[in-house]
DNA sequence: TTTATATTTGACCTTTAAAGGACAAGACCA
DNA sequence: TGGTCTTGTCCTTTAAAGGTCAAATATAAA
């Protein structure tokens, strides 16, 4: 989820990798990972990408928290259930 | 969550520390840890767990996984928002 | 009030796995 | 061809898992 809205994000600026790369100060190959969900997107780079994005930083961050939760759960008999629990906790406090 | 659930299975059950502890093999620190959650529980140990309280693991497993997303989401301000997507996002499959 | 047993806590350690990344080679336009 | 992007392999550093041990604390019972 959150690489292909990175790249919608890029494309829509008319940004190359190339220059993102350059801003991040990473190599390309590490941008295209990202795009891909090769590679997990540390919070500083979120940062900088919603910054060079023109876009808040709170409009990528639950995009970028699900996607980690959906890798913890992925291939659980039941992940329904626990996002539930877990989701009720959470709403509780 | 996990861990005040051991402590009351093993206590339903007048099980000492000590002899779960030679069960799984470990130290009883480490089951005091784990009933804590000051350790994470493995899955195997959870296994061995389950069967030696006479539980079935599919009970357990989800309070695991609870916990596991918990900790995750923990501190974070779009939490709620996040678990609402993961969630979505897993039962539309 | 000792004493023994059970549990807890903090400090420490080792091993494993993930993060974070570079590089080269290949694919894909145009 | 030249530029963009992708993919695989490799590397190093960081952090978490998975423990141990000793000492401190509670608890119950003699």
């Amino acid at each position: 989820m959150l690489g292909e809205k990175l790249r919608e994000l890029r494309e829509a600026i008319g940004l190359l990798q190339r220059e993102v790369a350059a801003d991040l100060q990473v190599d390309t190959a590490y941008i295209s990972k990202m795009e891909h969900n090769e590679k997990p997107v540390s919070r500083t780079h979120l940062k900088k990408l919603s910054k060079l994005y023109g876009i808040s930083e709170s409009d990528l961050i639950p995009i970028w928290l699900a996607d980690k939760v959906l890798q913890l759960v992925e291939n659980e008999k039941f992940s329904v259930e626990a996002l539930e629990m877990a989701l009720n906790k959470v709403k509780q406090k």
